[in-house]
DNA sequence: CGCGAACCATACAGGTATGTATTGATCCAT
DNA sequence: ATGGATCAATACATACCTGTATGGTTCGCG
């Protein structure tokens, strides 16, 4: 028997926290889903044996916790806080779109990947349905402050929000470009009105600058 | 032990066909997803041994290739015929709607099932998106029919079928007389133009009809 | 009536998952 | 350096699920 471990990446660390657990689980429940996230895919993936997770975990229910706990305390809330802070409607709709691409704040695959979670747990579902309802509140609200009556800023705020869901979970991908050419439609089919041409170009620039930083 | 198995359902036939395991696979696969459709549970639920199972199917694969026969048979090319065979905006849009609440054309539950299975089946994934950019450009070329320009027509497009996806996805559940007075601001939003009053009290009419037979 | 086909039960093999218990190696502080 | 805490390997028990092989029923038809 070798003693360095071969499959383990070279420059890692070679004892793992429960940290490093939680971040290898995460990229398995983002790319295969939840019921690709076993113990002993993570520690062939890792490089260990399935003796260190339960060290650093009781159960797979415990890690699927902390996954949960991951996602609370990355994707919730902050759709809601990013719109309240905004004044003009060509900024509120457009912080939203900034919110969804820029992924440092906001993740949305694995915002998609717990709603494909929770689809199919009932407890979970809960959970999620609340932050739905608390995000297309907070639009309709935002809908509201610029003079939008009650039922056309809610249907509205699902509009958006429930397109953009969708975007997510059929995972569109498409140039920069295209993306940034389909702003003005996209404004006045959420909003009903044309989007005013600086704020258009102010965030067409603001697109095509995250794209090339990445 | 007794002749009568006592399980199964009463007044079923006693010996089972093909489609009887597919019929209770496709209940599981809509209440559970693919992973939980399997052999073991639908030969409990069915009050039977796996042994039917492997004289009616080859595999679990075998069984996976029927549901998916099912999907395309139910659910492919039905709403891309509906939208084509209308006249006016408002009948188009709103035979959309009818589509989308009558399920005896069209079975969202399972389109939805069969999304979620896609998302993290590669080969599936492809097939579901053909799909998903025929419906789009289907409405799409309706857009354009009624005199909308090209993007926009293409991004109402994609702003109503992804609305709608989301509907399903979040399995949102609301009664009919809210549903009705959402319609107006649907339409207002999908379309940037106002419903027709009177193609919206036959519509309203059609919905208050479907939901008393159910 | 009898025979073959359709349908199902039983039993077995193989694979893989979660947990637990125990031992082994490494690191750090005294 | 040594002894306790931290992390990991090994071995074992248990539980499922798929698939095959084979034998037993039941049904329909000549």
């Amino acid at each position: 028997m070798t003693l360095q471990s071969s499959t383990r990446t070279p420059d890692r660390q070679p004892r793992l926290t429960g940290d490093d657990w939680i971040e290898a689980a995460l990229e398995l429940l983002v790319s295969d889903g939840v019921d690709a996230v076993q113990i002993t895919v993570l520690a062939r993936n890792l490089g260990v044996t399935r003796g260190s997770f339960y060290w650093h975990f009781d159960s797979r229910e415990a890690l699927l916790d902390a996954l949960l706990a991951e996602w609370r305390a990355r994707n919730t809330g902050v759709m809601v806080e990013a719109i309240a802070e905004t004044r003009t409607l060509d900024d509120g709709i457009l912080a939203l779109f900034a919110v969804w691409t820029d992924h440092t704040r906001f993740d949305p695959q694995l915002d998609q990947a717990i709603r494909d979670w929770a689809r199919y747990a009932d407890d979970l579902r809960k959970t999620v349905q609340a932050e739905d309802d608390a995000r297309v509140a907070a639009i309709s609200d935002f809908f509201k402050r610029h003079g939008y009556a009650p039922t056309e800023a809610f249907i509205r705020a699902r509009v958006i929000y429930f397109t953009q869901l969708s975007y997510y979970a059929l995972n569109v991908q498409e140039p920069m470009a295209d993306r940034i050419s389909y702003l003005a439609a996209y404004f006045l089919s959420f909003t009903g009105r044309e989007i005013d041409a600086e704020a258009a170009a102010r965030q067409s620039a603001k697109f095509l600058e995250g794209d090339a930083q990445k």
